[in-house]
DNA sequence: TCGAAAGTGTGATTCAAGTCACACATTCTT
DNA sequence: AAGAATGTGTGACTTGAATCACACTTTCGA
């Protein structure tokens, strides 16, 4: 749990009692490759930072095509938030792709925590709001950028996550098919 | 300001000396139509609530076409938050659509209120976890859907926009071309 | 360790949407 | 009230990326 610590001490210290207090709140989770965390249809009961291992955020359309919406990896929080904080039935699937162990925040746990702890409020808002404006950023490219633009844009943003995980989600989460970006780089004039 | 207000109670109750004390951190500005909030290239200083009137949000790319990220009517917080919050020079342009009137609060306003009331800490955190949200869906129907899914979904979202705003700026939201979102539904089998 | 499954590159073909071009309608502006 | 600017529909043509198809490679699981 130290890692979490350290994690939410990059936003706003906390005290040995404090954290202990809020350790409470987490539960441990360990998740094995291609196991799922969420599915389709769930209730969203959890948030889940990342202590270690990698995960892949998609939701299928009716002819079963994939479209990634996120990835993860240490340090990341992910869900489906959507369905999180709206408390509706999620439509996002939640799978693991390399050895995993997360920490589980329910909604309520979370709200309390929030609510309690005002830096904890803040600290979720800090976070909140980076990853808004990461999404903003992802919408500019995504209505903007050519496919290769998007591709070089995100080796740049995430190289861990390039050399990580199959070129066929990278494409999922470009919305290019896997044979245009294969085409990208080796036709194309890109350096990997 | 009694709007503002109520918007914020929307999410939590203030005290009528709150609510004073809140006032004094916001700023009146009045904008007229195609008078430019924010340009590429400024500094931002303020993010904006606004109590009237319309805004669009996009940026250019180098050949100088639009891309439009985000709308923006009564009730609404708008800004480039990338900028704004990471205190770097917009790459974004905001416009005044229709005769409007904004409450500018700066940075420095935002996170002292934050800091000094938590249940504005917590008002922004709600905020930005429905723009978030927002965000999400977003994102998953510019990599899924038709082009004609899109102006779907996005008419039944915002049927107020879709009636005020030029069809071509709808189309830059949504990342078609104006011809193709015009024959969607003219030729095509949408009802307006 | 061997067969199956998953990942990857590349050609041929198709097609949806972009681009260009123009006519007409609507609304600003002075 | 007239002319300019802006908005909108529609045809013809072009094109970039999706799709389909297949070979080869790597990884995984029993």
């Amino acid at each position: 749990m130290d890692k979490l610590r350290k994690h939410i001490e990059e936003i706003t210290p906390v005290s040995d009692q404090e954290f202990e207090y809020i350790k409470t709140f987490f539960s441990e989770k360990k998740v094995r490759k291609h196991q799922y965390l969420l599915q389709d249809g769930d209730m969203v009961t959890c948030e889940y930072w990342i202590a270690k291992g990698i995960f892949r955020a998609f939701y299928l359309d009716k002819e079963g095509k994939e479209y990634i919406v996120q990835f993860a990896l240490e340090n990341w929080w992910l869900s489906d938030y959507n369905a999180f904080f709206g408390q509706v039935p999620s439509n996002m699937n939640i799978v693991c792709m390399e050895e995993a162990e997360v920490y589980c925040l329910t909604l309520l746990s979370r709200e309390k925590l929030a609510s309690e702890m005002h830096k904890m409020e803040h600290f979720f808002r800090m976070k909140l709001t980076k990853g808004y404006s990461a999404q903003q950023r992802r919408i500019c490219s995504l209505l903007s950028g050519s496919p290769k633009q998007r591709y070089e844009e995100f080796a740049k943003m995430y190289p861990g996550i390039v050399s990580k995980v199959p070129k066929k989600y990278i494409a999922e989460y470009l919305g290019v098919s896997r044979e245009t970006l294969s085409r990208l780089y080796s036709g194309g004039n890109l350096q990997t």
